[in-house]
DNA sequence: CCTTATCTGTGTCCATCGGATACTGTGTCC
DNA sequence: GGACACAGTATCCGATGGACACAGATAAGG
């Protein structure tokens, strides 16, 4: 598994020579899942894409759960090359970069979820939200539990945003609200917090992601500033 | 759907008694995904801890996509009571409350993600949230958005640190650990401040939770004390 | 009381899924 | 020129969610 996500070719010497190579498995699979998602993955459904049966992936791949694994770490990428900014640019930077990733990649929010090997993009997408916060005053295991709720935040939010091609459980946004709505008129007087919320929002949202990063970024900043003043 | 999960019964009239309930029905899948998680909860084994056969469920529930929905609504229960607080009091405890009923039932970290509709005891939540902030300079908007940033920390938190029971694609936090120290060992200069990160972490943490919430809710502080200072 | 419409639960069938196993054919090294 | 190792194939399996037709129970209407 690790030798699959980091790239170690076995050295074949005899037999024939390989039809496909894993990476064209894998990037069989991201086309199916940006297009029709991550549940239209199949083992079937990629190697019909393919020169070859089902079982010849098997060759190449121990099984489904690994196949998704190498597809994650390829369709996330590198980070992209950002100049060196103050942390709290930086961070934030790296935080809407990651956002533009799982926009083009819905399928992502659900493949990279739990606890899992890490391929060497996810690592470096880590390593670059750390590199961030490396001038900081923050101690390594703050500057990590900081990175997971940048990350926490934009993978909901992100998730409340996308739109899962071919999801049978997936409502539109305007049927979540319709449904709510018609909740809310029949049932609304046990919430009277949530209907005055709803009324007093400015219907056009989308604000989400940017009040909730401004509000890590200014909490982490205090922090920081607190320390300055107050050094331990 | 919304019938379903809101509980309005169909008022029947010929016919048999049912032998089942919808609610009997979602309980014995809650004990099964409690057991062996939500991807050992088939239609037959829940028809299997009842009196009937896999098909009787679709007497009662349209789908499984449906049956899991009420599961979680089920599961997930009302918010406990708790005293009125100051906001920031009431919303800490809050995210600690909703941080221990995903640690109850992880497998509501799966089921509940996404668009969906949502049931009478998850609104309950949300209600719950908003009111811990109805006493702020927040409008609906940003209310909405501050619930939705510390949900996203509980959930992620939450997913770290759950054992998902019977997973396949589970490992242990060791062997993610031992995994990633193998990787460092030969790939490590590509990541120098992950490995520096590493170093300087206190090996035990757990401090995932407490420190992204303090700075969440410092933030939110933030934001109203400069209204205050500076009102619109 | 008896018929009849209606509802519950059963049995059978189906496509699809991930995967095991045994095979055929192809290429390389001694 | 074998022997060996590997790639891809064909076939089979159990389990999944669900469609469909049917048998039996029950209450309303005559």
């Amino acid at each position: 598994m690790t030798e699959l996500l980091w790239g170690r070719e076995p050295a074949r010497s005899r037999g024939p020579k390989p039809a496909i190579t894993l990476t064209e498995i894998a990037e069989a699979g991201i086309a199916i899942a940006d297009a029709e998602g991550l549940d239209a993955v199949s083992m079937q459904r990629v190697a019909g894409e393919l020169p070859v049966t089902k079982m010849a992936l098997y060759r190449h791949v121990p099984g489904k759960t690994e196949l998704v694994a190498v597809m994650s770490d390829l369709a996330m990428g590198p980070p992209p090359e950002r100049p060196a900014l103050p942390w709290r640019e930086a961070l934030r930077t790296w935080a809407l970069d990651l956002y533009d990733g799982f926009a083009r990649h819905p399928w992502l929010l659900q493949s990279t979820i739990g606890r899992r090997l890490l391929g060497p993009n996810e690592l470096a997408w880590l390593e670059r939200g750390l590199a961030a916060l490396a001038g900081t005053d923050l101690n390594g295991g703050e500057q990590l539990d900081a990175i997971l709720v940048v990350t926490s935040h934009v993978r909901n939010i992100a998730q409340q945003t996308a739109t899962f091609p071919g999801q049978s459980t997936g409502l539109s946004e305007e049927e979540m609200e319709q449904a709510l709505g018609r909740i809310l008129a029949t049932e609304g007087e046990r919430f009277p917090h949530l209907m005055r919320a709803m009324q007093t929002t400015a219907d056009s949202e989308g604000q989400g992601l940017e009040f909730g990063l401004d509000r890590i970024l200014d909490g982490l900043d205090l922090l920081l500033r607190r320390r300055v003043a107050v050094p331990d």
